[in-house]
DNA sequence: CTAAAACTTGACACTGATGTGAGGGTCAAG
DNA sequence: CTTGACCCTCACATCAGTGTCAAGTTTTAG
């Protein structure tokens, strides 16, 4: 599959792409003329980077967190640090989510009523 | 109130005290020598609008909701449809949200379990 | 073989909220 | 009046992910 393609299947542009190589979360090999070349399994990868993206983990996170989704092996207790840290921050997040959901929702349902 | 104590008293930034002026969040009377002047009343609108930016609505956003917040005459069918709009979307990025934070718990838990 | 489509690297641009520093004005206490 | 703390504006810097353009190479279809 050359980049294209994992473009298509993924919806994330050749761009970046490239990016997340560059970044080190994603790797290719590459054919004679020094053109990518991915596994089917790239496009699970990359839907996953693009979960953690859109949920607020930066690349550099993601480098440190992807490795251990993949390979057990991989857990230090540095890492199981690091995801607890990054756990707390997502939650941290979802609370300020949910109170901005709140005052949304309300505004929109006191809408509505006035409209009745 | 001068800056200087709202920022104590909110944690923001004077910085970003100002830059929420200049985008039309925030108001203030300046004094004689120009300087800025805030009422009680700021340090709860200051809270709110960092709540809605920590939650990751824009400051263009976040000025055409903020209106309605406080004044119930301002709302317009427009208005209706952005909030419903934001709503949304912060519940999508909430989803997104949910799922990174399985990951991570997940990942957490099997970390926990192999080391017992 | 040739032309078009797809790929390569490299570089520069943008966005949005905030930091930072310069150069200068204001306010309150001594 | 002076001094030190606080404030003003303006402007440039930062970060991260992505867009985009350029110039050149590779692949593929005819």
């Amino acid at each position: 599959m050359r980049i294209g393609d994992l473009s298509a299947a993924t919806g994330a542009s050749a761009r970046s792409l490239r990016y997340y190589e560059d970044q080190g979360l994603l790797s290719s090999s590459r054919g004679t003329g020094g053109q990518r070349h991915y596994p089917d399994t790239a496009i699970e990868r990359v839907a996953l980077i693009r979960t953690l993206l859109t949920a607020g983990l930066s690349t550099v996170t993601i480098k440190d967190v992807l490795p251990c989704v993949s390979d057990a092996s991989a857990r230090t207790p540095w890492l199981a640090a690091r995801l607890g840290e990054e756990l707390t921050r997502v939650e941290a997040q979802m609370e300020d989510l949910r109170r901005t959901r709140d005052i949304l929702a309300g505004l929109v349902r006191d809408y509505d009523v006035a409209q009745r």
